[in-house]
DNA sequence: TTGAAACTGGACTCCTGTGTCTTGTTTCGG
DNA sequence: CCGAAACAAGACACAGGAGTCCAGTTTCAA
């Protein structure tokens, strides 16, 4: 339901709120088991969105711009691909206006229904979620932390 | 979130619950509004699925196989495109078996609000709905019935 | 100033979803 | 029995997502 893009961008944007300082594609690819080619797409995304910011060089790497109190998974997902509702009639019929029919009216419920769990899931709530696996899903990354 | 054979699918089981009778796929796909080949492919795939029964010769046609208010939306969604919950770690770690981390946890609980607002609709309730604008939004097709 | 570290951008491949078309095959009515 | 109605099935085209690779460009430090 939710692409590969997503799914990638949101582990990065975890791990990187977990780390706080700047991290290289390399070591995000790493903790979050993404092809590292891939994530550099990925991130060049998140970056033109202005979620993390990108520094050259050495010494350089990935940033999350806000604070992780501040963004929320929504902000993530639909800096990657956003969460289409259902604005007006599929069929293109005009006569309804912004009127949906019962069956577009319940399949927009329920994209609201996702809209609104990840606009009140912050970074910062995924990170101090009193979970036994911690995010990124254990192994050595996680558990050196 | 939900790819155009859903979306298509969807449309046909509405308009074949409201109709009751049997109906061609080139009567489905006018009233839908859905290419009348491709409907045709999703219609095989509804057929192969037990949702719908198809009649070739003449008054043939496709017909529902259930009643309306017992064929919900995920009944049909699942036979096109099976809605994925996430079971397991998508990082692949073994460790933490069903267990799954704060993210993939919020994420699955999304993808859990969907899968059970679907299972609660009936295509009878999308029929009986007090909603204005009526199933497959209007027209002529809807408002001559 | 030189070179290594690190991101940027484009070209390329592969696969799947969407959509069309054409050739069957079944079914029924006359 | 014959032909029209209707679905079945496969080949085909096109686009976009996923993923790789490589040749640039920026930055810092020695």
């Amino acid at each position: 339901m939710l692409s590969q893009s997503v799914e990638y961008a949101l582990r990065a944007a975890v791990f990187l709120a977990r780390e706080g300082g700047p991290r290289t594609t390399a070591q995000i690819a790493e903790a979050t088991q993404v092809p590292p080619a891939y994530l550099s797409k990925v991130l060049q995304g998140l970056s033109r969105a202005g979620i993390v910011r990108s520094q050259r060089g050495i010494g350089g790497g990935m940033t999350l711009v806000s604070q992780p109190d501040e963004l929320t998974i929504l902000d993530v997902v639909n800096a990657v691909e956003p969460l289409q509702r259902i604005e007006t009639c599929p069929l293109g019929l005009l006569e309804h206006g912004v009127k949906l029919c019962a069956l577009h009216r319940r399949l927009d419920n329920a994209m609201k229904s996702v809209e609104d769990a990840f606009r009140h899931s912050t970074l910062a709530d995924v990170l101090a979620d009193p979970n036994p696996s911690v995010p990124l899903c254990g192994g050595d990354a996680a558990n050196e932390a």
